[in-house]
DNA sequence: CTGAAAGCGCTAACAC
DNA sequence: GTGTTAGCGCTTTCAG
């Protein structure tokens, strides 16, 4: 692999002027900079990112820890935020944290110690004192999908309270008073959080909850299967279903179906995030939009905007959710 | 940001000490390497693994090129490839090749200047000889789901052909003979070879190819809604669907009920790949297993085994694909 | 506009 | 066992 050395002397000039053509950073003159491209092409010189970062302190790269690679949740994420960053020309490290705490800080040292110049992180299991504190160290980080008050400044989230609101909410405006609901991890603040806003919904409306009608899943289908299966056979009365999140309310259908019941005519349901597949679920799952796009977009341009210095004025950090109505859910 | 500087002097030992525990490379004595931690834990030092690797030269990281980040069909390949490399302690570094030839390029390039050990690259645009040449290159790496006879031995992939010989197949079995076939982008390789496997089973069947029955769409749900749609009102007799993949399956499910018809009373229909989505579509779609899981790990089995010497023998390199027998298929 | 030289933080011989 | 020292390939003052 050819070096900006071996460059610099078929060129015939000194290593800073090579290094001054290839950043583009002070003006050479436009014969000698031909001259270094030329020597450049020849040796198939490419730049060695390593040798760059460390002498440049930046490594124009910013790490992102998700909880999982698969899902079509995280990598719609990750998605809107690659396409940004790229188009600035900066790279992405991603690296997994297993929705464990042990792999999550892991990854966070690691993405670290590659000297990312910023973090986003999309965390489950560490804790916010944590967070709290990795601020105080000065590292820079965006917090996505997770609201902490003492850096609510970076983080960038849905408002899950009131996505488990508006979602049961739509429950009972359908006239539904029998709401059973199939939480994710409750040790994970998303899922407490929706939950949270369906316990707000119903006592608003006068609905005592009843915790027969709860079961707690793990934002897996098979946990919502599960679930829907028991609830089904426990003998009480349900109009309705709400899940913590739409994978689960994938695996609940299913139990519905093989009950030999029909949504919404028998059960009503509801999803949340409103992930790609929703939509072709029979009948077309009503659910919650997690606008997962912008939300990546916007971690993406906090970034850009403060590590970068790149002029984007960042609208909304704590996104307001929307319910999506489609077809499973019944009229009483 | 401690530096192993600092270190050594406050432990009171010389670079190469500190680098040593660091590294666990060379024996230490307990009684300076204790005294070595201790500098480390109190300066919260972290290695600068930038500086790492460009003094040993190698990276532990292997660079991964996806077409997208997003789709469950990456992640889940993804997926069993970073758990293999983390269980070995080498990193991944994903770059997104947006199914064009500039940006995979451009992933390529970058991960090389990053000096990753090695590369897993699944490509779509660029040519095979590019490949080939990259090979004499000296560069290690590892293709995905693309077979190269140049490079055979560093191709990890689904047999697509015999993949798209019996989706059709199953068809034929139950008596189907108009058929008509929804293929992804023909440009990309394993859309080809998909309707390339389909053709192979109509023949055989003794069964004309009708182009009238081909729609070439491009791996999206909705292409697969445009395609069966313009198939549907065409007025040609079609008793079943075959479809280059999953998702344009769901599209295909979806134009058919619209149509106010039923699968598979009125027409069946096949996907292929199996994701995870698939057992959750009504009916069942019926499919072809693509094992992205094995695939991935097989990916990274072969660059631990030959990259970092690990202990790995690789039984497979060209995967069988499995038919997966559901609901969405008739009997005629 | 261009060159010389001092690092960036660490590893890897090579001595002792 | 431990220390010394020469780089790894590049950026960045500082001169000129």
């Amino acid at each position: 692999m050819a070096t900006i050395k071996q460059v610099s002397e078929l060129a015939g000039v000194s290593l800073a002027t090579v290094s001054r053509v290839i950043n583009n950073t002070d003006q050479v003159k436009p014969g000698t900079k031909a001259k270094v491209e030329d020597a450049m092409k020849t040796l198939g010189y490419r730049p060695n990112f390593i040798a760059q970062s460390l002498a440049s302190n930046k490594s124009n790269t910013v790490g992102y820890v998700v909880p999982e690679l698969h899902g079509s949740f995280f990598g719609d994420l990750l998605s809107g935020t690659e396409r940004l960053l790229k188009q600035a020309n900066k790279h992405l490290f991603i690296a997994a944290g297993h929705s464990n705490e042990v792999d999550e800080v892991k990854a966070i040292e690691s993405l670290l110690s590659r000297r990312c110049d910023a973090l986003i992180l999309h965390l489950e299991a560490v804790s916010n004192d944590y967070l709290v504190q990795l601020a105080k160290d000065n590292v820079d980080f965006v917090v996505v999908n997770r609201f902490i008050a003492e850096i609510s400044e970076r983080c960038v989230t849905l408002d899950n309270v009131k996505g488990g609101y508006i979602a049961t909410q739509a429950l009972i405006d359908n006239g539904h008073k029998s709401i059973a609901y199939i939480t994710g991890s409750l040790w994970k603040a998303d899922a407490e959080d929706r939950f949270t806003g369906h316990k707000a919904a119903l006592q608003e409306a006068g609905i005592a909850l009843r915790p027969e009608l709860v079961f707690e899943g793990d934002f897996q289908a098979d946990s919502g299967y599960k679930g829907m299966s028991q609830l089904l056979n426990s003998g009480e009365t349900i109009t309705a279903v709400c899940c913590g999140n739409d994978e689960m309310a994938y695996g609940a259908a299913e139990a519905i179906r093989e009950k030999g019941l029909r949504i919404p005519d028998d059960i009503s349901l509801v999803g949340f995030d409103d992930i790609e597949f929703s939509r072709f679920l029979q009948p077309k799952l009503s659910t919650v939009k997690y606008p997962m796009r912008d939300i990546g977009e916007t971690a993406a341009k906090m970034i850009l905007q403060k590590i970068y210095n790149k002029d984007f004025s960042v609208k909304h950090h704590i996104f307001d959710p929307v319910m999506i109505s489609r077809n499973s859910i019944k009229t009483l």
